[in-house]
RNA sequence: GGCGGGGUACUCAAGCGGUCAACGAGGGCAGACUGUAAAUCUGCUGGCUACGCCUUCCAAGGUUCGAAUCCUUGCCCCGCCA
């Protein structure tokens, strides 16, 4: 059976190298380790009640796992989100209530469940909340049976924990005690699924080598870690953020339309290093784009496989259609052929205005912007008009006297207005 | 507690009695160019019933025909000495 298996099953380790999805691995026996199939976690913190495209990698190793045969839990962080993980932060973190870790956690299974199969017959994954397990303890219990096993020594070397003492922040004890709870966890999905691996972001080296020693401590057993490489963008921030806001998987808090805008705007060269990451492509296919991208730059044939290929996996075909068709219309010229049910839908999360018919039949363009708060004065509106910004469904107001007639409501219920290149308005009547 | 410097538009920062809705830079917005990149160039950046009018330069008073500019008081910052 073992040798079956090691026939059909590639070497995880291997693909996840081949894309760029490992930084380092604790022990180089875990090359032969997974050629057999083993557990493997990785946990989410819930901040938000949706992941962000920044978690997607450690989503995407998961599920790189699974396709390799493996079996793969998700842990959703319900406990320790309600202590703080200081990996990584420079101050210490506001404390979320029960009520809202459970919103998080809802919908952060809400999207794992997107990329993990969870009905796969020989291996389907996991979604466990370590708030489960780590609720029953007492205080006492958890010194007894977890606190001795860590020395403070070892704990003040942690890189999170040195960072923040040294920072004027400073450091709580429950923030000092979350590696406890992590490395807990651990201990607990060995015991209870014959876990032996955790994989998760270069920022939880610390975290995860805590839970590997414990395991050993207490069990004697013998388990692994990987971390991810921290992924960021041309400018060497975190990757993730777009203008300021976090990309989010759920679609209420990023629209598909502005997920999908998102990868299209990959720089040339981040672009390879971020299919290989967040799409399933044949490291062939990717070489092509790769190809394409030196001959016909300006095609942008890698950048829009990557946002397909993405907003595919996250929102699924219904959404894929949907950013394309925004995509459409949003840069297109006309929008002529659409009904306003359509681009109601396209233009879901753009702002809008409901205004009295009387308010927008016979107006002015001008007063239109005004009255929608597309402009915040009439001599801001002027100005946009006079550069010629301002545009009515697609088409620039040309002067100062375009007035909007029944024509411009589209199906008697729509006017879109557009200042600039991608900053829409919608009024509806 | 003593001495000195200062508070101007989103930010920095000129202006020191009229020519000030307030120089300049950054940022932001728009236009051209372009590959939804980067760079570059141009315009705009208090409000309005708009070649004019109104409200602004920490706050409140005062001097003056006239103040962001001078005086008084208050509030707040920042240096230096105790």
């Amino acid at each position: 059976m073992g040798c079956l298996l090691f026939f059909i099953m590639e070497n995880i380790i291997t693909v996840l190298t081949s894309r760029g999805l490992v930084e380092d691995i604790t022990n180089p026996n875990l090359n032969d380790v997974v050629n057999e199939p083993i557990t493997v976690y990785a946990g989410f913190d819930p901040t938000a009640d949706s992941l962000q495209v920044g978690n997607l990698v450690t989503v995407m190793a998961l599920a790189h796992f699974q396709r390799c045969g493996h079996k793969v839990i998700a842990l959703a962080g319900g406990a320790t989100g309600m202590i703080g993980d200081p990996s990584g932060k420079s101050d210490e973190r506001v404390l979320l209530d029960q009520e809202q870790i459970e919103v998080n956690v809802t919908g952060i299974k809400e999207n794992l469940s997107r990329f993990l199969d969870f009905e796969n017959e020989t291996a389907p994954a996991l979604i466990v909340n370590n708030y489960d397990w780590l609720q029953k303890f007492s205080f006492i219990d958890f010194l007894r049976d977890v606190g001795k096993s860590f020395r403070v020594g070892s704990m003040l070397g942690k890189e999170s924990v040195r960072a923040r003492l040294e920072s004027d922040a400073g450091m709580s004890f429950t923030e000092f005690s979350y590696q406890l709870l992590q490395a807990y966890d651990f201990l607990h999905l060995y015991d209870a699924e014959k876990c032996v691996l955790q994989i998760g972001g270069s920022d939880q080296w610390g975290n995860i080598t805590a839970g590997i020693d414990l395991v050993h401590k207490r069990r004697g057993g013998q388990t692994y870690g990987l971390s991810i490489p921290l992924v960021l963008d041309s400018s060497g921030q975190k990757f993730g953020k777009s203008a300021g806001n976090a990309v989010f998987l759920t679609a209420s808090k990023t629209s598909v339309y502005d997920f999908y805008q998102f990868f299209i705007r990959t720089a040339d060269d981040k672009v390879v290093e971020l299919l290989k990451i967040f799409t399933f492509l044949s490291l062939d296919d990717i070489a092509e784009l790769e190809q394409s991208l030196k001959t016909a730059p300006e095609q942008r044939a890698a950048q829009k496989k990557l946002a397909e290929e993405v907003t595919l996996l996250v929102h699924g075909e219904n959404g894929l259609r949907i950013a394309k068709s925004a995509t459409d219309v949003l840069f297109g010229k006309s929008m002529e052929g659409l009904c306003a049910e359509d681009l109601l839908e396209v233009f879901a999360d753009v702002t809008s205005t409901e205004l009295q018919s009387e308010e927008v039949e016979g107006a002015t363009a001008l007063d239109l912007a005004v009255a929608a708060g597309l402009c915040k004065s009439k001599g801001q509106a002027r100005r946009l008009i006079e550069s010629g910004g301002l545009y009515v469904n697609n088409n620039r107001v040309p002067n100062l006297e375009r007035v909007i007639e029944a024509d411009d409501i589209i199906d008697s219920k729509l006017v879109v207005l557009r200042s600039g290149k991608r900053n829409f308005h919608l009024v509806k009547v």
